[in-house]
RNA sequence: CGGGGUGUAGCGCAGUCCGGUUAGCGCACCUGCUUUGGGAGCAGGGGGUCCCAAGUUCGAAUCUUGGUACCCCGACCA
């Protein structure tokens, strides 16, 4: 194995390093010039792209439509709701000025100080406030009701720390914003569209989530509920993979938004948002991914059958084109995604290292002894396993190994999971297995102080309370006070 | 913003302590031949503002001062 590549297998010390390593080898995404910024990378984007597709079906089927809102929001937009300024008031973009002029003292230009606004803009952190602040034109009557609106974006925040995928300055994202004449109207909706999520989350990422509802110091900024999907990378640590918000009525409230019930009562909105976004692409990556390079899902993998063709001369590959066009039609033919890659510019083993890297489930390999034998070699990237068989009613067999790849790598996740996912009933012993990567089940007296002692001790946070499994009360870990059921803690990235 | 660290070829690094040939190595790149069933071998070649500025010196990648950029650990976070 090269050099190279044994350095990026070295997950040991440190996880996230191995991470940022595979993104830039497998070509998925790079920095940019701009502080926190990514370049995303065409295999990269192409793997968004499926995931963007699938979910504005998913979003679609359940009702929901798509529009766009601006990127600039007013200052002033943030500050009509308090939970919601104090939560992204420190992580703002500003935009001050709206022209440049040339230096007077030089080459280059400068920002022209009479073009300062009156009012700063903001680049948007999340939409709320200014997709809210239409909703008031568009809500009258509870018949404008619902409104069930979706926006792909991007949106900007200025974080301390950025990490490729998981988290960057800019990122790219669904958000859901709707409005509802009532309440249990706007809750089941959240519930809905949590539920879109985990589906999304282990039918096509293959990866199992946790769904639950966030401690209230978790909740989202102006939240009066956080819903959440929680995964567990292969460190051990939690990833917050989706999150959906019922609002209450505090944004209706903050933007003045009113409508006329069917009882002719004047009542303010209510409303949920809901987000995935490229950080799910993260996930992804650091779910599934082995010492040789990513490891992608069937239903995601841009490529999902590569075909390499092994020669000694320019008959022979002329041979093997010829056989495996009819494979690769009849592939297409199916809805599989396939690439011939005969560029004679690389060798095959090159080639073969390459594809795995990327990801690609599975690779059929032909060579001379093949055409002899009419056999083709296949490969399975989760398991790394080679067989060679015969050509005929080989593309039904890709078709069923595809599905099997799919099913194989949740199941592997998910076993994972579960072999790293304890109960714990006493403190002590909780912060000694926190060190081992784990989920750990515990009871909490359901006070953010308790919370907070525990992060701070730790590092590890409440990920959620578990909307399923044990709900067998019991006490808290550390105080010894009641506890309704035990709630899921890990270290998160 | 606090505590560490690093800036030398496209990428990864050595050289810096103790100043002294033409600044070096691996990968990548280019040419040729041989190769092609797991990231090929040999031979040859191209590529440098040693982060910037000032200073010390016969002489600075190396010493001094100032600046700057990036990375890691915290606080913050989808």
């Amino acid at each position: 194995m090269a050099k190279e590549l044994k350095e990026l297998t070295s997950r040991s010390e440190n996880y996230s390093g191995w991470y940022q390593d595979l993104v830039i080898k497998a070509e998925l995404a790079e920095n940019s010039a701009v502080r926190g910024c990514m370049v995303i990378k065409p295999y990269g984007y192409a793997i968004w792209e499926k995931m963007q597709r699938i979910l504005d079906d998913m979003f679609k089927e359940t009702g929901h439509v798509n529009a766009y809102f601006p990127l600039l929001i007013p200052k002033s937009f943030l500050s009509k709701e308090a939970q919601h300024v104090e939560g992204f008031a420190k992580e703002c973009a500003v935009v001050t000025h709206y022209r440049l002029k040339n230096d007077p003292n030089g080459g280059g230009v400068v920002v022209d100080p009479a073009a300062k606004l009156d009012e700063e803009l903001i680049i948007r952190p999340t939409s709320e406030t200014i997709i809210w602040n239409t909703y008031r034109n568009w809500i009258h009557s509870y018949r404008d009701l619902p409104i069930l609106i979706n926006q792909w974006a991007n949106v900007m925040r200025w974080e301390m720390r950025t990490r490729l995928f998981l988290r960057t300055a800019e990122f790219l994202w669904q958000e859901g914003h709707t409005a509802h004449a009532t309440r249990e109207e706007a809750e089941a909706e959240t519930v809905k569209m949590q539920e879109v999520y985990a589906v999304f989350a282990e039918k096509y990422m293959a990866m199992p989530v946790i769904k639950g509802i966030k401690s209230e110091s978790e909740r989202f900024a102006g939240a009066e509920n956080t819903y959440t999907i929680e995964a567990m990378m292969q460190d051990g640590k939690a990833l917050q993979a989706g999150t959906t918000h019922f609002l209450g009525q505090n944004f209706g409230k903050a933007f003045d938004v009113t409508f006329i019930d069917r009882e002719g009562k004047t009542d303010y909105a209510w409303a949920t948002s809901w987000g995935v976004s490229t950080r799910l692409v993260g996930a992804l990556i650091m779910c599934h991914s082995d010492d040789n390079g990513l490891v992608l899902p069937p239903l995601l993998a841009p490529i999902q059958v590569v075909i390499i063709p092994i020669y000694r001369s320019v008959e022979q590959l002329e041979q093997i084109g010829e056989k495996i066009s009819g494979i690769v039609s009849r592939l297409k033919a199916m809805g599989i995604s396939v690439k011939y890659d005969d560029a004679d510019n690389k060798k095959p083993g090159w080639k073969f290292a390459e594809y795995e890297l990327k990801g690609v489930p599975v690779r059929l390999a032909m060579g001379g002894r093949d055409l002899e034998n009419n056999t083709i070699e296949v490969m399975r990237r989760d398991k790394l396993e080679k067989e060679t068989r015969a050509c005929d009613g080989i593309e039904e067999y890709v078709r069923d190994l595809l599905g099997d790849i799919q099913r194989n790598i949740y199941r592997k996740a998910y076993d994972f999971r579960a072999s790293h996912t304890v109960s714990v009933d006493t403190y002590e012993e909780f912060k000694e297995r926190i060190e081992e990567g784990l989920f750990i089940m515990a009871h909490w007296d359901g006070t953010a102080e308790t919370e907070e002692r525990i992060k701070n001790e730790t590092k590890a946070t409440i990920r959620c309370i578990p909307l399923e499994g044990d709900e067998t009360p019991g006490n808290c870990m550390v105080t010894g006070k009641t506890s309704a059921r035990r709630v899921l803690f890990a270290r998160a990235y």
